[in-house]
DNA sequence: AACGAATTGTTGGTAGTACGAACTAGATTA
DNA sequence: TAATCTAGTTCGTACTACCAACAATTCGTT
């Protein structure tokens, strides 16, 4: 009943969810980081992002998020820059070293769940991530 | 490339992921307990359960364990029973109102996931679970 | 029976996570 | 200009999670 045969839909999602969590702890754990970390790190691949939407691309409130950056800027592995458009905010953006910890990062954890998906026949693997884009259509982003 | 077309098959993992982690959060914040508590209480609904082995089923060291259920027991959700047939074990279990809130918490988890699920046809419904079935036989236990 | 080894759970110390309320400084609107 | 809103920080609190060290108990050998 707890194995493969009766897992309900909500139980087979806490379950994945749950196998994610371990890749990603275990990652980040190889570069000594926590996962929050390297969250915000694999976040700012794609260039440099505000605090205030960066604290909602992370439902995080933005205090939470002052700490977070402060912790990886001590590190080396992001910079604060001001932005020119308005003297109160500043955009968070990877020094060289925290690009290279973050494409690592982000490059590991895909290979894991690439390589976990090889169970599957290519007809679900391909068939999940449409299936998964249907469910975030409503709760998420 | 982000949004719903070009999701790749680790791509959907994580974002899937952070939807069942939100949910979680978003519940156990309804019932005043964190997502951890939540989950400890989940996990003894099947019955009393001792240290080791709640920490493994955890994943979580034994002495951060200890502090998590000392708080949950704090709180009268749980109680440490002596285990008859070894002196320095507990069982962990649950209280009547730990049962009322493990049972609560469980089911709106349960609710709001499979509600999800209602945008999906029939088939993908009843697919998933075996797909990820076949995942966890690899990494989990 | 007795000794050494392994196991059960706890304690103490450290670092990180996350929140809310209160705050400063700069932008926006009336 | 005054009133208001927004961006990010600070502060205080509680929780999470790890590791190393520990006491009590059980187990395995001899």
């Amino acid at each position: 009943m707890t194995t493969t045969t009766g897992l309900g839909f909500a139980a087979a999602l806490v379950r994945m969810s749950h196998l994610v969590q371990r890749e990603f702890a275990d990652v980040s754990r190889q570069h000594d980081l926590t996962p929050q970390q390297t969250q915000l790190l694999c976040m700012l691949i794609g260039g440099p992002v505000g605090m205030t939407e960066l604290s909602k691309l992370l439902h995080l409130e933005k205090s939470s998020l002052t700490g977070l950056v402060d912790r990886v800027e001590r590190r080396g592995l992001v910079a604060r820059v001001a932005d020119p458009r308005d003297r109160r905010a500043c955009q968070i953006e990877l020094t060289p070293q925290g690009t290279q910890l973050a494409n690592d990062s982000h490059g590991e954890i895909t290979r894991r769940l690439d390589a976990v998906a090889e169970v599957l026949s290519q007809d679900d693997r391909d068939r999940l991530p449409v299936v998964v884009a249907q469910l975030l259509t409503q709760r998420d982003l």
